[in-house]
DNA sequence: GTAACGTGCAACCTCCGGGTTGCAGACGCT
DNA sequence: AGCGTCTGCAACCCGGAGGTTGCACGTTAC
């Protein structure tokens, strides 16, 4: 049934702590669970316990230098996430399009260059 | 911070039974809790509970018909969780690009024609 | 060597979300 | 009207997830 990758992924993602770390490290390029949990109301080990599981539903990437440990996003993950949502929705194609449109501020061409920063909030 | 509906979004999809339920839901087109429930393990309390979470994250709308209340996907909410998942992933153009590939099928000139209904289960 | 930093593991606590039971209100049918 | 069905609301139970404290191990700096 939904014991599939795409499972873990939505889970991780149910967690707004998690999301926010996924944000984050996505911000910063890399980080720590030390450097995270600095920035945060919690502590260094509940920023590891998640990032474990982060790591376990693939969406981050845990890498030792040294005597620390650094994690990056992997946004591989995420496809079939996209896709189950795709699979879902009805009438998605005209959708896709809008969203690309929306998503590269008109030309597809400038790509990663156009990506825009602004929160959504 | 992530207070906002894309939130609610990922929160109502982190769970594992809300999504088959959604699941189910796109695939007959529209359900009532009742109906769901017949064909799950769970009372019909606990999926009404779980639709009215559904409804308040935007994924589904509600409508009363008789005595009955039947429950449709609303896809259009999905847009910005896909867009979150857009903003996290550095390089994701590429991705995107050949996720395109991938759920068209190759072509994505034919637009919802090309649309697949295979399940994933 | 030793002190300081960064990490991982394990036990424990607490709270919230999913599920259930029970009941009362709408609506349809005859 | 009277009965059966579908629904919504409220109170309650319980397991698990997120968080914390405490400690031990490896690593870098002095």
């Amino acid at each position: 049934m939904g014991s599939g990758p795409v499972d873990r992924v939505f889970a991780a993602l149910g967690d707004s702590g998690r999301r926010e770390l996924v944000r984050e490290i996505s911000a910063r390029g890399s980080a720590t669970a030390t450097e995270l949990a600095a920035g945060l109301p919690v502590t260094r080990q509940a920023v590891s316990k998640q990032l474990t599981a982060l790591a376990e539903a693939g969406l981050v990437r845990s890498e030792r230098q040294g005597r620390e440990t650094r994690y990056e996003v992997t946004p591989a993950a995420l496809e079939g996430a996209v896709e189950w949502m795709v699979r879902v929705g009805a009438r998605w194609d005209e959708r896709l399009d809008a969203l690309e449109q929306h998503l590269s501020g008109g030309s597809r061409s400038g790509g990663a260059s156009a990506r825009r920063r602004e929160s959504s909030r």
